[in-house]
DNA sequence: CTGAAAGCGCTTACAG
DNA sequence: CTGAAAGCGCTTACAG
């Protein structure tokens, strides 16, 4: 190939042109242009808008491989996730996805198993060897102290998506569980149902103890109590949701309603009640949590509690890479969880 | 901080080692441990072995970033897709990230709109820019050839998942709807069904068409005909689902039966059958496409046809990194279709 | 506020 | 089969 055509072909590409590039055709030093890619505050406003006007004439963007060298720190978020539920992690990609939209940032997807004992290691080995910007961890990993604690060590950026303050506020995004339960048990307790079941997630979730805690209250408010023998643990998949819900229908005195602790063991208790032969909602009444798509699909369309998991997402990604300034304010009543009353819900 | 204090917290990191720690205690040049590194055939055995055997004592991997710069190519692996089904995008992605485990490289999520006239040019940046080792595309964006030629040209590994032969054989995974749409025609009309239904996915996609002719030879090979006024086209959606259904369960004569192109759409077709009074099985008898969880989960559980979807992921990423030798044969009869029977059919 | 030098940790191109 | 030099495109540390 000659020099020439060599020529030719870059000029088709994008991105031929480097900072040595951009430094030549506005007079200054490379170091100049690099600081006014990085926002520097030591450049003088004239050579700003300079360099920033030949940016922009030739399109010019960084190699983020190359930035990656240098500053020991890659353009990846890392999302470490072990939640169960497909929707959830669908939702929770798709908030991310909206706030590094546009951004040079990319996702990168680390699943995780806690169940396997060298799942910290994993975790471990690619920030160490890829040098992420930042992870953001959902639930239940995010409640993982240790797993916290080994990211502080190796200095990697993260924000932690949990329903309680288990870390400093700006690196914790929120979640009221604990009040959308709260919203449940109140709905069915307006219903009339006294006898109600509860089906709530793994006991190692946080979120599930803020679940039950909410629900608990709920109740209360009006002069209810939760039958220890009408609360149930199980794994926040349908097939834990069947079974648990079985045992429950067919106690002496069954439940009158069920809350489900989220809504794939919510569906879960949709099958377990047609197989005892029951209808709902006349016979029985389920509320869910998240309001994952199959809650609107299912028959009858399922009364349960909203969560903004695709917000939550976006926000999670927004303090990670400080988009507004890095401020760590919550909005009071950001993420407010609702509920959203369908037909699987009925006054006994 | 002192330089003993660093040369402290630097032995309790995994990579303080380089290529350069590694050429120094093998004595040999940094090339030549990079040429064990990338499997060169032109090392001494003897002295790939010594080489080799300090890598694993010390630890020692490569710094992704460093390489990128230099190979001008990253470790990223691209996933382009547009398919609105959450389900279909975990799997798929889970079929991926099997084949990536323990490997360098790492799963970027790139969703893309064909309705966003610049979404060529999305994809093209985000291959200029970031020099991703490969690109997995699925239906339909899979099916958009001039991506693929925007591909080529930027020297741009990719694999295309689609229903068609549209490029070469090691460019392509080949799923078979054709054949899965032929297996839930002979289930129709082995039944007895004659008036059957089809909800397709958009004529923009070529699963679609392929699906259809499958489906159109399934009922041939029983002496049925699929009736133009009897087949709709759909958009893969829960909500599109809802309204084709509803649209053929008014007309004059209704179908007992009906097929849709996915189960988003057939979940929908049980919405509008309870809408319209009618009993599933007994007076409408449904089959979907895919074998998403909803299906087993929805009631009466579906008969649908099973998409090996994970098992493609798998294979699409194995192909792009090559561990097979980066063999193209793909086994006939690989990624098989099986239709699922479950209760929401019934002989007529 | 600006810049020249050195370096990040690898690979390519060339030479032997 | 092996290596010394140059380079990938940026940033850090230092100097002015």
């Amino acid at each position: 190939m000659t020099d020439d055509s060599r020529r030719d072909k870059d000029t088709r590409r994008q991105t031929p042109v480097t900072i040595i590039d951009i430094a030549r055709m506005a007079n200054v030093s490379k170091k100049t242009v690099s600081r006014v890619i990085n926002e520097s505050p030591l450049v003088r406003e004239e050579t700003r808008e300079i360099v920033k006007q030949i940016i922009k004439e030739t399109g010019f963007t960084p190699n983020p491989q190359a930035r990656a060298l240098a500053f020991r720190r890659s353009f990846l978020i890392g999302l470490v996730y072990d939640n169960p539920s497909p929707q959830y992690v669908v939702n929770m990609q798709r908030g991310i996805l909206d706030a590094l939209d546009e951004t040079s940032f990319q996702l990168v997807l680390r699943p995780c198993d806690r169940a396997d004992a060298n799942y910290r290691e994993r975790v471990e080995s690619f920030v160490v060897q890829h040098k992420p910007f930042g992870l953001i961890l959902t639930p239940s990993v995010s409640e993982d102290d240790e797993l916290a604690e080994m990211l502080r060590e190796r200095n990697c950026a993260y924000v932690r998506i949990a329903s309680v303050e288990i870390d400093k506020p700006d690196l914790i995004i929120r979640t009221h569980d604990a009040q959308g339960a709260e919203l449940a048990a109140r709905h069915l307790a307006q219903l009339g149902h006294k006898r109600i079941g509860h089906i709530h997630g793994p006991n190692t979730f946080r979120s599930t103890h803020e679940r039950l805690a909410g629900f608990t209250k709920g109740l209360a408010d009006f002069g209810l109590t939760l039958d220890p023998d009408l609360t149930i643990e199980g794994a926040y998949t349908f097939d834990s949701g069947v079974q648990c819900a079985t045992t429950l229908l067919h106690k002496q005195d069954r439940p009158t309603a069920i809350f489900a602790g989220n809504d794939e063991m919510a569906v879960g208790v949709y099958v377990a009640a047609r197989k005892a032969g029951l209808q709902i909602p006349q016979d029985l009444s389920i509320v869910g949590f998240d309001d994952t798509p199959i809650s609107s699909r299912i028959w009858p369309p399922m009364t349960t509690v909203r969560s903004p998991i695709r917000d939550v997402g976006r926000a999670a990604a927004r303090r990670l890479i400080q988009v507004d300034g890095g401020s760590a304010a919550q909005p009071p009543g950001a993420f407010a969880l609702e509920l959203i009353v369908r037909e699987s819900t009925e006054a006994l």
